[in-house]
DNA sequence: TGATATTTTGCAATCGTTTGCAAAACAAAA
DNA sequence: TTTTGTTTTGCAAACGATTGCAAAATATCA
């Protein structure tokens, strides 16, 4: 039953010999029609395979039933959005929006067009956002913060707007402590402290040697947040000039983990018992590498669903408030040392 | 300027004086405008922070400027797309359609509604669509072929629709020859051969051992497609029944190859050395793994940037046709023997 | 200056739904 | 049969843009 041009609200009416607006209540459900000419109705528009305009629908409703998912990308840096984290919280939040009938349009700042939130709030595009990654330029959120649009933020919640996101600092303290009971002695910190989640993670690894005043911080910042790469060559680069002095590392993000560790690998430095490294977030990969990774794990798919159902609480009216999700230490092969450094 | 509701072109229209056609072509370009009135209504309209309704514009128009990429989950295993080949192809799809001013709306099978084809383009909420992963079952398309929808896919090349994929048989071709070169004499291919792409590939893998009758082959095939657990878990499966005799391996995927290569350290087997191993897709991980991962390397660049090409070809009416693009063996760590086994 | 060509403008119809309100149909009660 | 009460229906007005066509304004040329 291929159909050459689709059908409007109106040929289905004139099929059936009712009015368009009986057809349209029939086919959304209203309890104003018969139940006699809602199953002739809906019986013809089935056949016919007649599917509501969503353009008109949404013109006349002022509502899309879709929600933009935006990535703020770190100020141009790389290339691509290829964090896997983040890649599996938007995998979550699609499943998520589909549950609840939402679809979504999703984009990066670099995909985007400058304006965003213009684009797509005061465009109607979309009910509502939900961004991801304020990370380090909060300005890019001040006009979204003045206006009215409804969103949500993935990421830090010390912030004067609806955030969700993982308790960072207990989870930086948590990967701390275990390096810490691992006997490790000099632990660094490795990822962009200045990016508002990481900061809180190191907030935490602080805490942790505070509390333990024989361990010795060793502090090290990258410049390129979040990958494999970055991890990789800081730490080619603090070998070559002999400077790497760690047998404990906490990594702000698994990726940079793994980096980290593929260096060391290369110099021959064994992993845990040189070094013990703990990651953060549990990709998959985590534990699929080898050694595998103790890290920090984030719940993505909880994630998801607490943007999408706080994002639609808000969209309906109601006050929401921030939340912080649980984290968990995940210990496996890349702490477990058998002998000690 | 904060600007409590949104504004109209007919609020424009008031603000400035002239009509709401004459807004309309104002702000669109048009030349039927005298540039001194363009001006004016271009200024009071930023002022005023005016966008266009897109429902409003969409329902004119006929058009909507957005594009829908469904990613098809085959049949059900799998969690969540966690394939980093598709989304680093998803990423460059993204970005291809945003610098033609396209927004995408991003669905999987699993969040999608059953009959997404109608949901996205019989609703136009999608001009055209990017379907990603025909893999298994042809069976989910075979509707959207016999209807007009504008829509071109990733995959296989060899279909009746219009279809966009990497050169599969030479890059099993190239992987599987390398590892002869390599010296290797039992080389398996592990992954799901009835999968179309994966097919080809392995067309090619035993194009090269049929040009080298001294190499035997043996299949494995995987159950459980694209995942590094799946790798992981097939090699322990046959190291445990002592069926794994191979000294070279053809991985359908970088994420198998990964799975496989951690099974064999944990068995304390060396990767190249006892066992040489080649992957497919060349992800950012791949450089990253240790040892590095010989591959062979798709381009999602290009890839993402064809898919959109070809599609918008297709809706300005054009007749497409199908393309393969180049593959590329790209040689690291994973197949470099230094001793012959 | 008047006649004609050209550029700018505005009117009004249209895109396909939804919905308040009034009319029509039917059922129940008198 | 009439009256009153309940369901069902249809009319027509939005929603906010775009565009063919005709009218108005301006420029061009004798």
């Amino acid at each position: 039953m291929k159909t050459k041009k689709l059908m409007t609200l109106s040929d289905i009416s004139k099929l059936t010999g009712v009015s368009e607006s009986t057809v349209s209540r029939a086919l959304s459900g209203s309890k104003l029609v018969s139940d006699k000419t809602r199953a002739r109705v809906k019986a013809i528009a089935d056949e016919n395979n007649f599917t509501i305009n969503a353009a008109a629908r949404n013109l006349r409703l002022q509502k899309t039933k879709t929600v933009a998912v935006i990535i703020l990308i770190s100020s141009g840096n790389d290339q691509s959005v290829s964090d896997p984290f983040m890649l599996s919280l938007v995998g979550s939040i699609a499943e998520a929006l589909g549950a609840k009938g939402y679809d979504m349009l999703l984009s990066t700042t670099r995909s985007a067009p400058k304006d965003w939130q213009r684009h797509y709030f005061d465009t109607r595009k979309a009910d509502g956002l939900i961004i991801i990654g304020q990370g380090e330029d909060a300005t890019q959120l001040s006009s979204l913060i003045e206006s009215t649009s409804p969103f949500v933020t993935w990421g830090s919640t010390a912030k004067n707007y609806t955030a969700i996101g993982s308790d960072n600092h207990k989870g930086g303290y948590l990967a701390t402590r275990h390096l810490i009971e691992q006997s490790c002695k000099r632990i660094g910190f490795f990822g962009k402290a200045h990016h508002s989640e990481i900061h809180e993670r190191w907030q935490g690894y602080k805490q942790a040697l505070d509390e333990n005043k024989k361990v010795s911080m060793i502090d090290t910042t990258l410049d390129v947040p979040f990958t494999a790469q970055a991890g990789y060559e800081v730490t080619k680069q603090l070998l070559r000039e002999g400077s790497f002095t760690y047998d404990g590392i906490v990594a702000a993000s698994d990726m940079i983990a793994i980096g980290i560790i593929k260096a060391l690998k290369e110099s021959a430095i064994n992993v845990p018992n040189d070094v013990a490294i703990v990651g953060f977030d549990d990709i998959t990969l985590a534990s699929m590498y080898h050694p595998s990774l103790t890290t920090v794990r984030q719940d993505t798919v909880h994630g998801g669903e607490m943007l999408v159902s706080k994002l639609l609480a808000k969209l309906n009216g109601e006050d929401v408030l921030s939340e912080m999700l649980p984290t968990q230490l995940v210990i496996r092969q890349s702490t477990q040392r058998t002998k000690q450094s």
